[in-house]
RNA sequence: GUGGCCGUAGCUCAACGGUAGAGUCCCGGAUUGUGAUUCCGGUUGUUGUGGGUUCGAGUCCCAUCGGCCACCCCA
């Protein structure tokens, strides 16, 4: 017997049910993305591995040990399954010039890949939309994409996220403090976990992140980067403060908050749940205004954010405000051949009428196929029998309510069907 | 990548080391064209996979695949 193939280990099916959730956020989405004034892009799921490794930095995780990186086998070309979509965005905008009449708005979703353990909220194949401001240097656009995040949560139904906010300063003011982080854990080296003594030469910021209470002992006599922003820096994130206070957006200083990725700068946010487990963070983002020289582009500013799609749709399901599944407005029945026909004809001119219609197909008793019409969910069944073809007719049945079936004569049942429709929903 | 828990019918779950079951779903019937309720009947499995221990393994052991949780990481 053939052995049965399974999907491959962290890349899931998303079956019919689930599947609705997903077409409907994605409109929400859609449509919330153009109602601010961004504008789709579509890049390939494939790239140069250079990019990920110049974009998102080699001492990251993401670079060191979780991207599907292959040499290609016809081109010799070294490619990566993308795993996160801003590089490719700003990728496309230097290679065609997006910004050269001014700053742009854009937006993306899609699938992602990255080669970790899967658990709960975490997959390999995982799906992200999100928007890059690019070209827009102030704390207006920082402002303004965090406060989008907000009233999409509200649009979607979905409540107790918590905005985690920080500035990392410019890359002066890092490298500064970084110093003297460095300096300081390494007159702390023993009082430190593997994890933390690793990252001290490699990715030093990231050890604020630790989860471990011994090293977070250690993080609390450390120096501030706060202490070390500049005057430009500071009035940076008291703009982007100052317009969340305005529009009544809630958040938290989080001064820990460094993010994993390398090319961020100045403001960083993560919208966090408490619902997920240890996933928690639904959308991250922050400004990044060195991306663009570092990919070889002209310089400019940017800021974006991500959001998980998987990670989403979970909260909007344990909201409760997944969409019902749609219901057809009729399920057609027949019982010969040539009711088939009558009644096929029948489904085509309601369906370019403008209903969800549904045809019985298959055969089977006049009962069985009321079952299905019942089980479609369909507002009306109607059945196109012996009789009703003898006399030209067709029988309207309501099947979410105690209401009479009626008689319509043939000709007449477009026309008249949404009268009959109306009836049977009210 | 590391550690812990768990894989039995399509789904939710039972079964002391001794004949694999229930509910649900699905199919048919209870009305000579009519669903959802009720009643009757029926199908459903290499117990994730491969080895091992045993007279005998769903149950114990090993490996492997998959899921969940935590670490790690991040959306």
């Amino acid at each position: 017997m053939t052995p049965a193939l399974q999907a491959v280990r962290g890349m899931n099916d998303v079956l019919p049910d689930e599947a609705e959730l997903w077409l409907h956020l994605e409109r929400v989405v859609a449509d919330w993305f153009a109602r601010w004034g961004y504008r789709p892009i579509r890049t390939p799921l494939v790239e140069p591995t250079a990019l990920f490794r110049r974009a998102i930095g080699e001492a990251t995780d993401i670079v060191e040990k979780e991207m599907y990186s292959w040499r290609d086998a016809l081109s010799d070309e070294a490619l990566t399954l993308r795993p996160e979509g801003t590089a490719s965005c700003v990728r496309a905008a230097i290679e065609h010039s997006l910004l050269h009449d001014g700053p742009k708005r854009l937006w993306y979703c899609g699938p992602m890949y990255r080669h970790e353990r899967p658990q709960k909220g975490r997959y390999r194949q995982f799906h992200q939309f999100g928007a890059e401001a690019l070209g827009y240097p102030g704390p207006d656009v920082d402002a303004e994409l965090i406060v989008m995040c907000d009233r999409l949560w509200q649009e979607l139904g979905v409540a107790g996220l918590r905005l985690e906010l920080n500035t990392i300063g410019s890359p002066e003011e890092r490298a500064r403090y970084r110093a003297d982080l460095v300096r300081y854990l390494e007159a702390n080296l023993e009082r430190l976990d593997a994890d933390a003594r690793r990252r001290l030469y490699t990715n030093p910021l990231r050890v604020l992140d630790s989860k471990n209470p011994r090293v977070r002992e250690v993080l609390a006599g450390a120096p501030v980067l706060a202490d070390y922003l500049g005057a430009d820096s500071r009035a940076h994130f008291d703009g982007v403060r100052s317009l969340l206070d305005a529009a009544g957006v809630a958040y938290v200083v989080n001064p820990r908050l460094v993010r994993g990725l390398d090319y961020y700068n100045l403001t960083v946010f993560e919208w966090v749940s408490d619902a997920l487990g240890a996933q928690g963070t639904v959308c991250g983002g922050g400004r990044y205004d060195g991306l663009f020289a570092q990919l070889g582009g002209r310089p400019a500013p940017g800021a974006g954010f991500a959001v998980g799609c998987e990670r989403l749709i979970a909260l909007v399901r344990d909201a409760g405000r997944a969409p019902p599944p749609p219901r057809p407005d009729a399920y057609v029945l027949q019982q010969s051949a040539d009711g088939f026909a009558q009644a096929f004809l029948l489904a085509d001119e309601l369906r370019a009428a403008g209903f969800r219609v549904v045809q019985h197909a298959g055969g089977g008793s006049l009962k069985s196929q009321m079952k299905k019409a019942d089980a479609s969910g369909a507002w009306l069944a109607l059945i196109v029998g012996e009789e009703e073809l003898a006399r030209g007719e067709v029988s309207v049945k309501p099947l979410r309510r105690n209401a009479p079936q009626v008689r319509v004569p043939r000709a007449e049942t477009v026309r008249r069907f949404a009268q009959l429709l109306q009836e049977a929903k009210s």
